[in-house]
DNA sequence: CGGCCCCGCGTTTTT
DNA sequence: CGCGGGGCCG
């Protein structure tokens, strides 16, 4: 127990001493938040708090993953296991499922994640009989929706005005949004499901309404505590109040630097105001960073300057001066992928780095593209985080579909999208009927495919009994409450559905196969995971000496509900950590909020993409996209380099952005090769003169200079012996099969191998460094000689004479060329 | 009734 | 360039 104080530093120390009363933790990046939120939970267990009357709250698993193992660390893990800890929405669907029909759910309702939200709001308009295309576009309109629940304003309401929603919706010409929100409540009501944002929403109902659930709930608790805080939406602000309306022992941790939630309704005010919430607060300031070096705290502290209405903190590093941030330019993303490449091999060379010191932020998702190829050329082992791309696969989906409907037989989107999959002779127009049916008399699909009435209805007999063949097969898996496993081994067969995708041979075929054996092994390797958490936990509480005494019969029924749970609220970071281990990671800036790396780069330092990845916008997104920006930076302890191209591929056209203001706001004391901010354009050198003219702006062979930083870069492309040594023995393809949870499926499909090159160990060297006269290679014409350089960037084209097969013209952008020494 | 192909569309970020 | 939806053909 003694350990818990230990290590602090005095602000630090005071925080985590300061244990009843309101608290307002503002906590700079890399001041050790983590650790005082764990040592302050620790420490409070340690005076006599029961942990189980903590409540510790986080935006994602891991996070609330890694506070749980250190807590252990300090207290056990006897007594970390039994504070409620856990995400937002994790924590808020236990209060929901035990108060369910107080707000008119069943306890078993499922959770739609966006993708769901959207087809079902899809459904809505169409029933509705509103023109889904051009005026209520899906999307907007729900994205319209969960702005309006991440404000508590339900559908009356809205549809009454409040909030201006209803205004703004006529302005832009689409008033009937009113009807879609009611009637998409309605839809989700009788389909007993609820989305991300309903989660909260209801959980501020249920408050609302049930006077004993909120005592009851509120009484469980003591102490709370919230990570990120400035994350936080009106409606999670709301409800934490409530919760902590008696003791007002919230502890809260947060810093508005890094606020960039917005797009979803977080609110910034919430840090900014908490002291005018709660008088007797006390406020404690993190400002030592103990993660960065000083250059990159300082380079972040000037930067994020140029926001307005902070709350004033004075971040310093306790480290070293370190680096200076280094600026990469390229002509196009491959180049700047390249690069990028090219700086992890020669710093891995020059530091003795390993893959999993390295991280690659990005503004957009799609930006991954580039990167992979080249980072798959040159065999570095990566993975990325992002969305759910496996689980956005239509056949996983699919048998996601069947699971789904087994435990929630009302969830019509489900119901909808395997009904006939494997053919099973209803049509189309049969589920069409059907729906309209149902709709009319406010039933769930499922329900009215039973329905006695159904038979007066306009379908034909034999779509009737294929509807209820379906629906008795689907009543059958929904009796089954045992093992997920079992009970998903039984769907998928019975079903028909792992047959349907067996049978197909052709190469697409086998990979959607295996995909569907994926999502299987992926049940069974949740419920070990379930089972073995079980048996730490008899061990912890001393009821066995040894996790295998438990008898397998003794196990607790992991049900099929459960593994849906888990997965839908799974966040993109949620990844094994045998999956991250020694790759290199990519993912969004977003992403790598509360993670750290020693090496960051972030490429696409461009306008009209890091800032502004959409079109125009507002100076206070503009203010957004600098805490971003900021929080991309502020990841890295030793050292960041930023990229950016002239011309980059965009929806299929070639665009030409200027560098990112971002670059010239940082202080240029702490970048090594500063753009000047006089110049708007091109960068440090002047090569590239306007914006996308045509002309050959290439072969003044002057461009060496310094585009590419410290010079670090431009030479270390030639293939030096031992450059095979860099290799992954172990790349980026799927792991083990058997008992591969989904998160480490997930991660393994995110890595998309494709298939071999032609020569796998040709490394080709950039577009960029070619010159007239050059000794060159091809990887199928040998060597050669490169001639005159012709065109505009990047549609390069070289003349070259190839010894064997003379004079050829290349696109450069293709070739896949190298310098022979 | 089902599957295939073509066209047109659109693009932040995520629990 | 990649996806989804719609239309057309088998």
């Amino acid at each position: 127990m003694s350990g818990i104080l230990d290590d602090l530093n005095p602000e630090q120390l005071a925080a985590v001493k300061c244990t009843e009363g309101p608290e307002l933790i503002i906590a700079g990046a890399g001041s050790g938040k983590t650790r005082v939120l764990t040592s302050r939970i620790a420490y409070l267990i340690s005076l006599g708090v029961p942990p189980e009357r903590i409540l510790a709250l986080t935006f994602t698993k891991k996070a609330a993953g890694e506070m749980k193992e250190r807590i252990a660390a300090m207290v056990g893990d006897r007594q970390a296991r039994r504070i409620w800890m856990g995400t937002f929405h994790s924590v808020f669907i236990r209060f929901l499922r035990e108060y369910a029909e107080a707000i008119g759910f069943p306890a078993t309702f499922t959770i739609y994640d966006q993708t769901d939200s959207v087809n079902a709001v899809k459904t809505v308009i169409r029933q509705l009989g509103l023109d889904d295309k051009n005026v209520y576009k899906p999307r907007e309109v729900q994205s319209r929706i969960s702005r309006a629940k991440n404000d508590l304003v339900t559908p009356t309401p809205y549809a009454n005005g409040e909030g201006g929603y209803r205004d703004s919706d006529k302005i832009h010409k689409k008033p009937e949004i009113y009807k879609i929100y009611a009637e998409y409540c309605k839809f989700c009501k009788t389909s007993g499901v609820m989305d991300f944002d309903d989660i909260l929403l209801y959980t501020n109902i249920l408050f609302r309404k049930s006077e004993e659930a909120l005592t009851n709930i509120a009484g469980r608790f003591t102490h709370i505590l919230v990570d990120e805080y400035q994350d936080t939406n009106l409606a999670q602000y709301l409800i934490l109040k409530k919760l902590a309306s008696v003791h007002h022992n919230l502890c809260v941790v947060g810093d508005d630097s890094q606020s960039i939630y917005a797009f979803r309704g977080a609110q910034i005010q919430n840090i900014l105001n908490f002291q005018k919430d709660f008088p007797e607060t006390r406020l404690f300031r993190l400002e030592r960073n103990y993660r960065s070096t000083a250059n990159i705290v300082n380079a972040a502290n000037s930067l994020i300057a140029n926001n307005e209405g902070r709350i004033p903190k004075n971040c310093v590093s306790m480290g070293s001066a370190g680096e200076k941030i280094r600026l990469m330019r390229a002509y196009t993303e491959g180049e700047e992928a390249f690069q990028i490449a090219s700086a992890i091999i020669s710093r891995m060379r020059s530091d003795g780095a390993s893959y999993d010191d390295f991280a690659i932020l990005y503004r957009t998702n799609a930006q991954s593209r580039a990167l992979e190829e080249q980072l798959r050329r040159r065999n570095i082992p990566y993975i990325i985080f992002s969305g759910n791309s496996f689980f956005e696969r239509a056949e996983v989906k699919d048998l996601m579909a069947y699971f789904k409907l087994a435990v929630n037989l009302r969830d019509d989107e489900s119901f909808k999208r395997i009904v006939n999959k494997p053919a099973r002779g209803v049509s189309e127009n049969t589920v069409k009927e059907l729906a309209d049916f149902a709709f009319g008399r406010g039933l769930c699909l499922f329900e009215a495919a039973m329905s006695p009435e159904l038979e007066t209805s306009g379908l034909r007999g034999p779509a009737i009994k294929h509807l209820r063949e379906f629906c008795t097969m689907m009543q059958g898996f929904a009796a089954d409450s045992g093992d997920a496993y079992k009970a998903a081994m039984s769907i998928a067969h019975e079903s028909g559905l792992y047959l349907f995708y067996k049978s197909d041979e052709s190469v697409e075929g086998q990979s959607r196969f295996q995909n569907i054996q994926e999502l299987l092994d992926s049940v069974a390797g949740f419920v070990e995971e379930q089972h073995e958490e079980y048996r730490n936990g008899l061990v912890e509480e001393g009821e066995v000496e040894d996790a295998s005494e438990v008898p397998e019969s003794a196990l607790p029924v992991v049900t099929l509900g459960e593994f849906l749970e888990n997965i839908s609220l799974l966040s993109s970071v949620d990844v094994a950590d045998d999956e991250t281990s020694n790759k290199v990671a990519l993912m969004t800036a977003h992403s790598a909020k509360g993670l750290e790396f020693p090496y960051v780069f972030v490429a696409g330092m461009e306008e009209n993409l890091f800032p502004g990845g959409g079109w125009t916008i507002s100076p206070k997104e503009l203010e957004e996209e600098r805490r971003l920006f900021y929080v991309a930076i502020t990841r890295a302890k030793k050292a960041v380099v930023l990229t950016y191209a002239d011309t980059r591929m965009r929806n299929g056209r070639h665009e030409n952005n200027q560098p990112s203001r971002f670059l010239t706001e940082i202080a240029p004391q702490y970048v090594e090769n500063p753009i000047r901010k006089e110049r708007s354009l091109g960068g440090a050198s002047s090569l590239l003169g306007g914006s996308g003219g045509s002309g050959s702006r290439f072969g003044g062979g002057s461009w060496r200079s310094s585009d590419f930083g410290s010079g670090n870069f431009s030479t270390s492309t030639s293939r030096k012996p031992g450059f095979g040594d860099v290799r992954a023995s172990k790349n980026t393809t799927s792991p083990k099969p058997t008992s591969a949870s989904a998160w480490e499926i997930k991660s393994a499909i995110q890595s998309r191998p494709k298939p071999a090159e032609v020569d796998p160990d040709f490394v080709p060297d950039p577009m960029s460094s070619f010159r007239e006269g050059d000794r060159i290679e091809h990887n199928r014409f040998g060597k050669g000689t490169m001639g005159s350089i012709t065109g505009t960037i990047p549609d390069l084209r070289a003349e070259v004479t190839f010894d064997l097969y003379g004079k050829k013209i290349l696109l450069l952008k293709h070739a896949k060329l190298r310098h022979i020494k």
